[in-house]
DNA sequence: TGTACATCAGTGAACGCGCGTTCACTGATGTAC
DNA sequence: TGTACATCAGTGAACGCGCGTTCACTGATGTAC
């Protein structure tokens, strides 16, 4: 029982099967991710604030990339539910569906700066990993649904996807220049809302007269 | 003479003072940061591959953090000018030389991915960096004077500054995308020059009446 | 042109560090009878 | 309900590694006279 590590609220049990270890492992990275970014986090650190041995992470994770790979995922899950709960709350086919899917986007790499990085950076070494390019391409579909719904198309139009993907990169732009700190001068006291909703008027332009 | 290192062929002058090392120091920097990612290169790493000691570049760097520093400021230098260049080869005011702006900015991207992701993903803890900001400003500014070109305003105009901060989004969320590889599905087989125009007249409108 | 000397860019050995990973182990847990 | 046992999630010590940085040093270079 280490003084050091706050003492699991929920999970007592004994100290020595712990049992929630892995998910708090991943929580711990995830802090770490946050405050060093995605390259400064060691295993032996996260181990240290879950309060367990440095040899234990590896009964959960093969080796250190698995445990990136982990956080990324619980990561993906989180913002695409964010996305669709955003959509949701907005008519089928409006514009503030659009816009509503991109603050989400952008509200997660604000509150996840570190997270958002890893997720989008971890191309290198990563290829191997169909699950995470898979949810990716879920959080995508969520743009690409909207965009169908609001121009009138099906979601596997071209010119849908098209469109799709012009929201995505300018939301994950604008996103990333936040975080980077570029845009302070220029997008500092700018309404998101608006700006979201401009933008979404002009990819989609206005809806097909019916 | 080191036979492992191939022989600088410029400056062979005496292999002891060797002349040119900073200027090595920052290409082999380069190099291990396209090859390793912003966080993948060592000190030591890219002593050996300029054939030099490893305490050599502390002769020329005050440490670790300040090397990357160069080398991101250098990689502006380029950048700023190729967009410059870029702007040059089209009219004045033309909705190309906006276009062919974005373009040379995703080429950069896409030309050096990882000192890409260096020069926008520097900003922990190297926020007292005012040169490297004011060259990333001036990046932005070859922006702004072709936006405001473009819509017959002064470049300090607020229309300017968020047309040209919606362009700037829109081109550095390509950019990562693509390098991130996020962009396979949607956006590989697109005419860049197309794409880059589209966006750029959706920003931009028509040109005011006139 | 020759000599004395300050400068300065290199060397190479050494330091302490934290890391990723492995290993033999231990003791709590759940299950079969 | 009680007991024997397989399982499995932990321990903690140890390994080898490469790194960032420092240090006293050396020898080439440029300059003043």
């Amino acid at each position: 029982m280490s003084d050091e590590a706050p003492a699991p609220a929920v999970t007592p049990k004994s100290a020595y099967h712990h049992g929630d270890l892995r998910a708090q492992l991943i929580e711990a990275v995830r802090e770490l991710v946050e405050t060093h970014g995605p390259d400064g986090f060691s295993v032996a650190e996260a181990a240290r604030r879950a309060g367990v041995s440095s040899a234990a992470p590896y009964k959960h994770f093969k080796d250190r990339p698995e445990i990136l790979r982990a956080v990324a995922s619980e990561a993906l899950d989180r913002l695409r539910i964010s996305m669709e709960q955003a959509a949701a709350a907005h008519p089928v086919g409006s514009l503030e569906a659009v816009a509503a899917i991109g603050l989400a986007y952008v509200d997660f790499a604000r509150a996840e700066p570190g997270v958002f990085r890893l997720v989008f950076g971890l191309t290198e070494g990563h290829e191997n990993a169909p699950d995470l390019q898979q949810k990716g391409e879920c959080c995508f579909g969520v743009v690409v649904r909207a965009a169908a719904n609001r121009l009138g198309l099906p979601p596997d139009d071209p010119l849908v996807m098209r469109r799709a993907y012009m929201l995505w990169s300018f939301v994950h732009g604008h996103s990333f220049l936040h975080i980077d700190g570029k845009a302070r001068v220029v997008a500092e006291n700018i309404d998101e809302w608006l700006f979201l909703n401009e933008i979404s008027r002009g990819v989609l332009g206005t809806p097909p007269a019916a």
